[in-house]
DNA sequence: GTCTATATATAGATAGAC
DNA sequence: GTCTATCTATATATAGAC
């Protein structure tokens, strides 16, 4: 992991957003939660943030870079705690940070990750935008190593899947944010992957 | 569980759809699993089956009739699998039938089911409509028993959104329908709550 | 059960004043 | 950075013929 020679991790967001800007990202993240992303008019979030959709167009020139914007934004914070995980020394501990990372995020967030990313307009993007499939593919490194086996596979899928589906399952919406997170890394531990039997070294790892 | 005196279990679908009924209700769930519910025009499932407009209006007076019919539809083939493990003898053979018949719904169902379950507006539908909680009671008495303290309410949340969410996790798209089933089935054994001590009810048992 | 035609509201988006 | 005003397309929904 460590990789002491890599500095600054290749950022998800081009600029980030100015005040206005950030107005309607917030605006627009607790709007897409509730009615979706095709549910949500750009005069809803101008309605929102108490201007007009003339205002918000001259922030964004369309709806979909609104949702590029949101959606880089939930990233952005996903995209630290991957870069902490990944300043570890070990596997085990890189692997442990990022799993308590992603379940404080998803709590302290319980209404919009979910939602963010389960959104099939968001999904698409996705699965469109290299810079997003960078993030994911560094996520699943950590998780998974390298190993990229079925088991592997679907015990990360069924990870991520987990953590932020049930921060807003309706079973869980009276509990407290510590008793649902405590809950939640214990079990989500339950799911990580069995660490391949290679040793954790210094040198270079086999890659293909 | 078993409780032979109940016969028919109370149905979420008021009437059968027709064929015609069928067909728009088919067409919608596959372009809510693409667009989100609210991203889908009555237009588009005119198109896609073939008919105009007003056709669809024949049968639905309003969209939210065709989102809760194709709630329904979805919510049906669920309800057959929990009656199913209800019927069981014993209260571990009734979690394992319904984990099985949850998982092979989900994988049979890739696109569908978890974006109908995740998507904001059906989710609103599941808290305003009786007959859905209901259901979702239901299931989580099978799992959970009469155990509802904070553990079992976030194992089985954590079980349902990572059953449904893992089918269309981009990481497994390219996996065939049996190595996902057997691979998800194996782990979602992983976080079933602990069983309460209470022993198992010798009586009424073996159903047809 | 399906069609044409239409009513009304709102969607995304732009022009130009302040 | 925000506004009024406006364009065009499409949304939900209805009326009535076949």
């Amino acid at each position: 992991m460590g990789d002491p020679g890599t500095v600054a991790a290749p950022r998800v967001a081009q600029l980030r957003p100015s005040a206005a800007q950030a107005r309607i990202i917030s605006a627009a993240l607790e709007l897409f939660a509730r009615n979706g992303v095709g549910g949500t008019s750009l005069q809803m979030i101008a309605d929102t943030i108490g201007v007009t959709k003339a205002a918000v167009y001259h922030q964004y020139n369309t709806k979909d870079e609104i949702v590029l914007a949101a959606a880089e934004a939930e990233l952005a914070r996903l995209e630290a705690v991957i870069g902490a995980a990944e300043a570890e020394p070990s596997r085990a501990r890189a692997r442990k940070t990022l799993v308590t990372g992603m379940v404080d995020l998803a709590v302290a967030h319980r209404r919009t990750v979910s939602t963010i990313l389960n959104d099939p307009v968001i999904v698409r993007f996705f699965a469109e935008h290299e810079s997003f499939r960078h993030v994911m593919d560094r996520m699943s490194r950590v998780l998974m190593g390298d190993d990229i086996g079925h088991e592997a596979r679907v015990s990360t899928a069924m990870l991520t899947a987990a953590i932020s589906g049930t921060v807003m399952h309706p079973l869980v919406v009276g509990l407290d944010d510590e008793t649902l997170r405590s809950q939640l890394q214990r079990l989500a531990e339950r799911l990580l992957p069995a660490m391949s039997a290679k040793p954790e070294r210094s040198s270079p790892a086999t890659r293909n």
